[in-house]
DNA sequence: AGCACGCCGACT
DNA sequence: GTCGGCGTGCTC
């Protein structure tokens, strides 16, 4: 008999640890079943410990599922990176069903094709005898869309499966993701896994005891979720698309990727690399600092790749004579492409509909004179507020810029958008293609419609400007570009650039000439001209600068601290209590309390506190055991 | 989360 | 007098 230390996987643990009686056979890393309060719940074994003071239960079972040392070491790491309780912490390396007689490899593999890549281009030749150094462990692929990246990591993936260790590729959203599926197993040689999140608790179980149980090397291709698999010998981890913010889990607890794949890389002394065309600003100010190799490609792969770029002033009426929505010169590009039966596609971004203020003649806006941040219109008290600040002052009528009284309030929706286009093109084929009105399945069948040409106009949000290739397509429209440019959060702008830098990528695949447009009342703006010019670098040096002047990340930690209340009053005494308690803590500088961009939500008032500190443990211990109702997230990728 | 403990208003 | 309101705090 002996005394081990157990993390609980279980809500609201706070950051306790619990101790229990064993039989001596027990081992670090073991999943049991414990009595706790009244309940039983799933429990890792981690240490352990001599006979405590205190009264003690036995364990009541030991499961035959056991984390493996890397697991281990990783959850000993995480636990104090994070301010959330110990217990989801510890769920996330638990399989999501457990039974008592583990069933043998009925997992769903692919099996390798192992069908020789396409000749490298002299730009991935470079990049793969970089990557193929051993001492390269961390790096980052910077290359534009079309220049092939996956082509490239598939080779470095085939080169550490021959090493006989085991890949993992992170994916954003899978269902999105098919053709990186296809390209991998295509060439794969060794089976390939898929962790997709939404696979069956029982399947989910079963490619978890794949992973735990000492089989050959193996690419396993999945999202974050993924990063807790129980890997024995794991020596290449790629985050694909690695700026996307699918990577951030947004409920507790908020771990980003990122962190996890480098940490877990590190464990395992395997390379990790970031793939994308559009890096995160404080990812690749990180990956400069700590010595990750950079490696710029930007020399398409394939095809002719002519594509012509331009900005469209909306405040010059005189460019929108036909329709309001639609201008001229992008009506009769849309026309042409379809008179040559090509394919169009119209961007709108529906992120930020209302209570943004802004002038409809020149674009100019009220920024929060402390955050540099956009204020935003609180009809109640007929006020202008800063969500990151508690900064207010009274609501305006008329520009300060052009002294024109056209101040709006509002922004355009999807649907009158669809009808507009309808009007304009009667015969023609539109569809819609939004994440929130489509399934999985339909999601797959829109997307093989669109390849297939069936598809005249696609009009989509977020969504569309994600990988999926269109050979016809030669026209893409930007309806509003701004829209989402001039919310009150510190990433707004990179959100925006990355997002008209995507979706502007979809066109000059194909052999014809493809234009875009981009509609925006700023067409002034550092972003609008770095999408104009296609230029990453100008957009990195830009944002960079803004985030040191006002002091974002990379140059500081931030969290966010949440608080939901039926009643207004009740959310600003608790905002106020917590801030005063906070205040107090000299390690951190805390900005607040105002309200939440969302500020009614469910029937309920949401207010929060922003939290900064060069230090993040400072911000971690000053968060671990908040007042109850309170919901933190450290590293956030929104302020919103 | 549950569930117990605990300290103040209206009830057989 | 006590039934029960849900604020606070603990679960090895």
């Amino acid at each position: 008999m002996k005394y081990v230390e157990v993390a609980i996987a279980k809500q609201h643990t706070g950051n306790k640890f619990f101790t229990y009686q064993a039989d001596d056979s027990v081992e670090c890393g073991s999943i049991a079943r414990v009595p706790f309060g009244k309940k039983h719940c799933l429990a890792v074994v981690r240490k352990n410990v001599s006979k405590p003071t205190f009264a003690t239960k036995p364990i009541s079972e030991v499961l035959p599922y056991s984390l493996p040392a890397s697991s281990q070491k990783l959850h000993d790491w995480m636990i104090p990176f994070y301010p959330d309780d110990n217990g989801l912490i510890t769920q996330l390396f638990i399989p999501g069903s457990i039974v008592n007689n583990p069933s043998q490899r009925e997992v769903h593999l692919y099996q390798p094709k192992n069908i020789p890549l396409p000749k490298a281009t002299e730009e991935q030749k470079k990049a793969l005898l970089m990557l193929g150094e051993p001492k390269t462990t961390r790096a980052l692929l910077h290359g534009d869309t079309g220049t092939g990246k996956t082509r490239v990591f598939i080779e470095i993936a085939q080169q550490i499966i021959n090493e006989g260790r085991s890949v993992l590729i992170l994916t954003p959203e899978i269902g999105l993701t098919p053709q990186l599926v296809q390209e991998v197993s295509q060439h794969a040689n060794a089976p390939v896994i898929l962790y997709h999140s939404n696979l069956t608790p029982v399947e989910r179980r079963k490619v978890w005891e794949y992973c735990a149980s000492k089989k050959p090397p193996t690419i396993f291709i999945g999202p974050r979720s993924s990063l807790f698999l129980p890997f024995n010998n794991l020596g290449f981890i790629v985050i694909d698309e690695a700026h996307d913010s699918s990577y951030k889990q947004l409920q507790s607890p908020h771990y980003q990727s990122l962190h996890i794949a480098s940490k877990l890389a590190q464990i395992h002394e395997a390379k990790l690399l970031l793939s994308t065309a559009t890096p995160n600003t404080e990812d690749y100010y990180k990956a400069q600092q700590n010595n990750y190799e950079i490696i710029r490609m930007k020399k398409p792969a394939a095809g002719k790749h002519a594509a012509e770029n331009k900005l469209i002033d909306m405040t010059n009426r005189d460019l929108f004579t036909k329709n309001n929505l639609i201008s001229d010169e992008l009506h009769s590009a849309i026309d042409n492409a379809l008179k040559n039966n090509e394919q169009v596609m119209l961007f709108l971004n529906r992120r930020g509909n209302a209570r943004l203020v802004q002038c409809a003649d020149c674009g100019w806006q009220l920024d929060c004179p402390h955050c540099g941040l956009p204020l935003t219109y609180h009809k109640d008290d007929h006020e202008m507020r800063c969500h990151s600040c508690s900064y207010k002052q009274a609501a305006i009528y008329q520009c300060e810029s052009c002294k024109s009284t056209e101040i709006k309030f509002k922004n355009i929706g999807t649907k009158a958008l669809v009808s507009e286009i309808e009007k304009l093109f009667p015969k023609k084929i539109i569809m819609r293609f939004d994440a929130d009105s489509l399934t999985n399945e339909k999601l797959q069948d829109n997307i093989f419609k669109l390849k297939a040409g069936e598809i005249d106009i696609v009009i989509g949000t977020q969504l569309i400007t994600k990988g999926i290739d269109l050979p016809k397509l030669t026209v893409v429209g930007v309806i509003n570009a701004d829209s989402g440019l001039n919310l009150p959060d510190y990433a707004s702008e990179e959100v925006t650039f990355q997002q008209l830098y995507q979706v502007v990528g979809r066109v000059g695949r194909g052999h014809k000439l493809s234009k875009s447009f981009i509609q925006t009342r700023v067409p002034e703006h550092p972003i609008m001209q770095a999408i104009l010019h296609r230029s990453w670098e100008d957009f990195y040096e830009y944002e960079l600068a803004k985030r040191n002047r006002f002091l974002y990340p990379p140059f500081c930690y931030l969290a966010v601290v949440k608080i939901s209340k039926t009643k207004l009053e009740g959310s600003i005494e608790a905002a106020q209590k917590l801030f005063s308690i906070l205040q107090k803590n000299k390690k951190i500088h805390i900005l607040g309390p105002s309200p939440s961009f969302y500020e009614k939500k469910d029937g309920k008032y949401s207010w929060q506190i922003i939290v900064k500190s060069s230090s993040r443990i400072a911000i971690v211990e000053s968060l671990s055991s908040l007042p109850v109702g309170w919901i933190s997230d450290i590293d956030p990728v929104s302020l919103l």
